[in-house]
DNA sequence: CAGCATCCACCTCGATACTG
DNA sequence: CAGTATCGAGGTGGATGCTG
């Protein structure tokens, strides 16, 4: 495990250069909605209206977008069952559940600085 | 420490709900500049040049305004030095570290899974 | 219930030029 | 060297209405 920039760039040259897969990576997870769904999912299996309901604030179609991105990527296991009406699940993919194992800590980290960062603002 | 979304609602309620402080935390941080720069700043104290150089594909403006909200955000110091040419310093606060211990093993992860998210398709 | 299609307002971001 | 000012294209994302 790495554990600085100097040596992530050590073992992996180019990385982060524009255009590096990392970039990508970086744009789908961390883009304002993906963490969220990956969060909530962190959860366990759930449903769209349940995800839609969860996450507050977002709409449909950042919903739907988003997941199509992430379950492209591998994070995120879509399953459709063939009913009358229709049920689809969402879960996390192993990779899914890998990736939050670090993403977990650091939004705890967040969760309990946020208010000095933005609190003395506004 | 939390280890879920469940607990970390359980001791924060509202917690990522819509307005929460939370969800500016991450659009800044996790922005798509955000991030580069604290990660390059981990590597040490560097001069305005430096890290227009060291972040690769960033321009002027957007150093600037993601260099601002860091800085207001008290997550990077700026220290100006009155000679002539200009010098300026860029360096993480205490909480700017305190937040890298967390993102560098993330990092880590993505830059040696990039690939396997990525690769496949594109 | 679980979406997709369309429209469009906003806002991010890059390019360029200029300043102390 | 370290920025700021301005402009404009393009993408993000919300609202609405419709479908199987």
């Amino acid at each position: 495990m790495s554990v600085s920039l100097a040596s992530m760039r050590a073992e992996h040259p180019g990385i982060f250069a524009d255009g590096c897969p990392t970039r990508t990576v970086l744009d789908h997870v961390m883009g304002k909605w993906g963490i969220l769904v990956l969060l909530t999912l962190s959860d366990g299996t759930q449903r769209w209206g349940a995800l839609r309901r969860n996450i507050d604030g977002i709409s449909e179609k950042m919903l739907a977008s988003t997941l199509k991105t992430l379950e492209a990527d591998g994070l995120v296991l879509r399953t459709a069952y063939p009913e009358v009406p229709p049920r689809v699940e969402y879960a996390l993919t192993d990779l899914g559940h890998d990736l939050m194992t670090h993403v977990i800590p650091l939004m705890g980290w967040v969760a309990d600085n946020a208010n000095d960062i933005v609190g003395p603002r506004e």
